[in-house]
DNA sequence: CGCTTTTGACCAGCGC
DNA sequence: GCGCTGGTCAAAAGCG
């Protein structure tokens, strides 16, 4: 799949890539959560880089987001969501050369696998539910029958010095591990919600260590215990406040007030070039506080920046 | 004391 | 079959 190339080659080019270049900022997100394989969008980047508030930009479109989104928007300043990929993306998967353009067969496979195993995810869960193995020898036959039943995946790279990203979500480790070819090991979390099977796969990207790696597996069955969601009607209707609509417990006030009052942004103009269509095709849901400057939106509009060196020609044409 | 983290062991899948 | 790797388990340790 092409989308995976261009990720690798991202990956391996230790770029950056530019603004997003679809006409919905957000499509690919809702795409893989809601369970659909979409190979028009693999990656995106959320805000550009070196800019230290991509993360309320997530936020921003919370109320247009299926459930699982809250979860991906790590709160911390300086951190970059630099790309997103819908699939079982690995950074240790990578071509054995720098400039190669072909993929692992791992990562493909995987991408196959979850597009059959994801039919039946929902059947499976609860029949899990109603049919506990009480042993563990039934445990085992299950999960032989079962053969690697996997939830949607949903990767995103964060530029962020710290490993575990807070998120709203209350995460117990269960595992790490130490990966190939990275000096970085993998820590593995699992959703400490009852009946929640979120889990995520945290590791640090060998290629460039300032670079964080998460990966979603699945989508939370209940609200954030740390964020209360902002409801569309509230959200709508006034004007929102950070304070009471987008608290973020883990990200200092100070910082998201900051943004929010002196950071004119508009993200739809950031993507598409003036055509605000997220605002417009949304929810409802506005906002009047903006996010980046004029200038740095239109040096975009111009200018796909590096973008243009790591999405395709055709991709970028889309919009 | 309860929850989380650590860490070695174990298992499954895959390529050779 | 064997070795490698990713993913998970579970006991022990750590922590508030």
């Amino acid at each position: 799949m092409d989308v995976k190339k261009d990720v690798v080659k991202m990956e391996d080019n230790r770029t950056n890539i530019g603004c997003g270049f679809s006409s919905s900022p957000f499509s690919g997100i809702f795409d893989f959560c809601e369970g659909e394989k979409s190979s028009s969008l693999g990656f995106m980047e959320l805000l550009g880089a070196g800019q230290d508030f991509c993360t309320n930009s997530l936020f921003d479109y919370l109320p247009q987001t299926p459930s699982m989104l809250p979860s991906l928007a790590p709160n911390f300043p300086n951190t970059s969501i630099m790309a997103k990929e819908c699939s079982d993306y690995s950074l240790n998967q990578q071509p054995a050369t720098p400039n190669s353009s072909s993929i692992s067969s791992a990562s493909s496979e995987a991408l196959n696998e979850e597009q059959t195993d994801n039919k039946g995810a929902a059947d499976q869960l609860e029949e899990e539910e109603h049919d506990q193995p009480k042993t563990k020898k039934e445990l085992k036959a299950k999960k032989a029958s079962q053969k690697r039943q996997r939830e949607p995946r949903f990767a995103f790279m964060t530029k962020s010095e710290v490993d575990h990203l807070e998120d709203g979500y209350r995460w117990r480790k269960y595992g790490q591990k130490a990966v190939k070819n990275s000096p970085f090991p993998r820590s593995y979390y699992r959703c400490t919600s009852t009946a929640c099977n979120v889990k995520k796969r945290v590791e640090r990207s060998f290629n460039d260590p300032s670079i964080v790696v998460t990966t979603y597996e699945g989508q939370h069955t209940h609200p954030s215990p740390l964020m209360p969601r902002p409801t569309l009607t509230a959200s709508a209707s006034a004007q929102p406040s950070i304070s009471t609509t987008f608290a973020m417990p883990s990200m200092p006030r100070t910082l998201l007030s900051h943004h929010y009052q002196q950071q004119p942004f508009n993200f739809c103009n950031y993507v598409n070039g003036g055509s605000p269509t997220a605002n417009a095709s949304g929810t409802g849901f506005h906002r009047e506080r903006r996010f980046c400057t004029p200038a740095t939106g239109s040096a975009m509009l111009t200018d796909h920046g590096l973008l243009q060196d790591i999405v395709p020609s055709h991709m970028l044409k889309q919009e």
